[in-house]
DNA sequence: TACCGTTATGATCAAACTGCAAAACGACTG
DNA sequence: CAGTCGTTTTGCAGTTTGATCATAACGGTA
């Protein structure tokens, strides 16, 4: 009867109701820093440029501290780092989920085998 | 710098990208058999009728079996309860969650304690 | 037979999201 | 020194999803 079910987990963190980090927005953060440009990043998340956008700058706002630095003019036309606060939020990000899909698969196969 | 900052989790089932469980259903389950009433459910939960029931058959149908058991009409105007396999699926889904909360807690404090 | 409260569904409406488009910008080229 | 180029932002219309309102069906009871 559990044939194709498949259990999902989703983690975040709020402030007040906004949210500061989630598993989605931090691999947007790692496409941003491996592509060196929030046009590309949000191309190979599969999402529109402007809500790549949006969801970084409601984490900055959640936050309080810049996660992105934007440069915008110049032969390349211009580009976005990473600020070390950023990358010092991923690693943290990355330890607090560590391991939870296999903790999800144990749970959903413990509790839905027959 | 983590102060106000809360960590969140949330956990469901699918079959076929059509939500099966999940922690809200399961507490609207719940609520169905404390009242016997789907609108009373709906009102306890604060969600309209229609998006109750609505979520009702949404799982009815990812599941492949009727959850809950609906009389129209009578003295009283009606009211539903709960299938037994519906109990057994709450159960089910208690044993899959209990005690996911406080894990992200813990693995909060430690990733993003300062 | 009329009433009552619940189930179930049709119709309407608001909000969110998407895609398109344009303005600003600044290093490099000719 | 003006022009080009690609990126960052922001504005705007079209679409689609989901919520809200309103209505029909139902069957014990008085």
């Amino acid at each position: 009867m559990n044939q194709s079910l498949v259990p999902h987990v989703n983690l975040w963190i709020e402030r007040d109701g906004c949210v500061a980090v989630s598993g989605w927005r931090v691999a947007l953060l790692q496409a941003i820093a491996a592509t060196g440009s929030i046009t590309e990043a949000a191309q190979q998340m599969d999402v529109p440029y402007r809500v790549a956008w949006a969801k970084i700058h409601e984490m900055e706002q959640a936050l309080g501290m810049t996660l992105v630095a934007s440069h915008v003019g110049g032969a390349d036309g211009g580009g976005s780092q990473l600020t070390p606060a950023a990358e010092d939020l991923i690693r943290r990000y990355q330890h607090f989920s560590a391991g939870m899909e296999e903790i999800i698969q144990q749970r959903f196969a413990a509790a839905f085998e027959d």
